[in-house]
DNA sequence: GTCTATAGCGCGATAGAC
DNA sequence: GTCTATCGCGCTATAGAC
């Protein structure tokens, strides 16, 4: 196999075991069944686990951050923009076998077990997603597709807090049934 | 010691360390150093880790739904309630050394590695805090303290995940005061 | 680049003395 | 009720053959 695929693979497994269990419940054993391979292998691609958790990362934030750029960048209007973005988080949930919330979401309950580069990462991901909404819910308040009291910075970490929150509870009951119709709530509050 | 003053030890202790670490990165050994007993000691009182947790759990549900029990039966007005639910939240977050989550926050995270006893128990906490919630939004709606658009079972689904949510993400960046202001917005959208 | 084999540790759990 | 001692397992990580 080409190396990139390899790594690729096991980035894969990676992500997919810390999104339905956590950092903590992940393993080189599991990985290596899931990809195939032996255990040693993957030392040979990520010597450390707290190293394959830095590059996973950064290939999540950057992949994210990616699409909500672009997302952001597109001639829509702002509330259908936030909906676009929440909904970004709704696929997640349903991506490949169910039942996955953020890694970064997930990672923020176990970031205190984390080394400093990857806790660094979780914080990068919250911050830029933060900074994003703010300018969003800005632009739509002046043009009027958002009326809402208080200020944009902190409705901003309110709907990321909300989501990253939402991502995780609706996992123990309602699904992605529940998920979409808190959003249609988050939606209403915004435009009020 | 007495054998109620050594479980209470052990349960608290417990707590302490999933609060801030998660479930799966508390062990019998950080128990036990830190409550100054063998880990042979702990298995004692309870014989195995699912046990423990099955027991933290039901404590921490007791505790926290008899505290809002009591809050929701005053006779506050229901905005006044809501600012003090949410106080609770912020209050577990600079509970003793710092940075604790909810309890049940943090195994939401851990869900899919707990035992069906102990998910239950993680299920039931959420479903209850958003029941009294429901009927809180939905009385003060009636008497005009609550001006929101939508309807109160989909606004207390989302004020709950926004709160575990906030709770888990101010431990990165920001802490009680970015929870702080972020409950104020909170309040807002529910007041127009 | 992947393998076998193994080191060394921390984990949850048990047996049996006191 | 707490102790010492120990078991067996899964973990991250390394050495060295192919």
């Amino acid at each position: 196999m080409a190396i990139n695929d390899t790594k690729t693979a096991i980035l894969d497994s990676a992500q997919d075991l810390i999104q339905r269990l956590g950092a903590n419940a992940m393993s080189y054993d599991h990985i290596s069944k899931s990809v195939g391979i032996r255990k040693a292998s993957i030392h040979y691609h990520f010597p450390t686990k707290e190293n394959l958790l830095e590059s996973l990362l950064e290939r999540y934030n950057e992949n994210f951050l990616k699409i909500v750029d672009d997302l952001f960048s597109s001639s829509d209007p702002e509330d259908k923009k936030l909906l676009k973005y929440m909904g970004l988080f709704e696929a997640t949930l349903q991506d490949g076998d169910h039942d996955k919330a953020c890694l970064c979401g997930m990672l923020g309950a176990e970031l205190f077990t984390l080394g400093p580069a990857a806790a660094d990462r979780v914080r990068y991901f919250y911050n830029e997603n933060e900074k994003r909404l703010t300018s969003l819910l800005d632009n739509g308040k002046k043009k009027g597709n958002f009326k809402f009291k208080g200020n944009s910075k902190k409705l901003a970490a309110l709907i990321f807090s909300f989501l990253e929150g939402a991502l995780l509870l609706v996992r123990a009951e309602g699904g992605v049934k529940k998920f979409q119709s808190v959003k249609e709530q988050m939606m209403d509050l915004v435009k009020s």
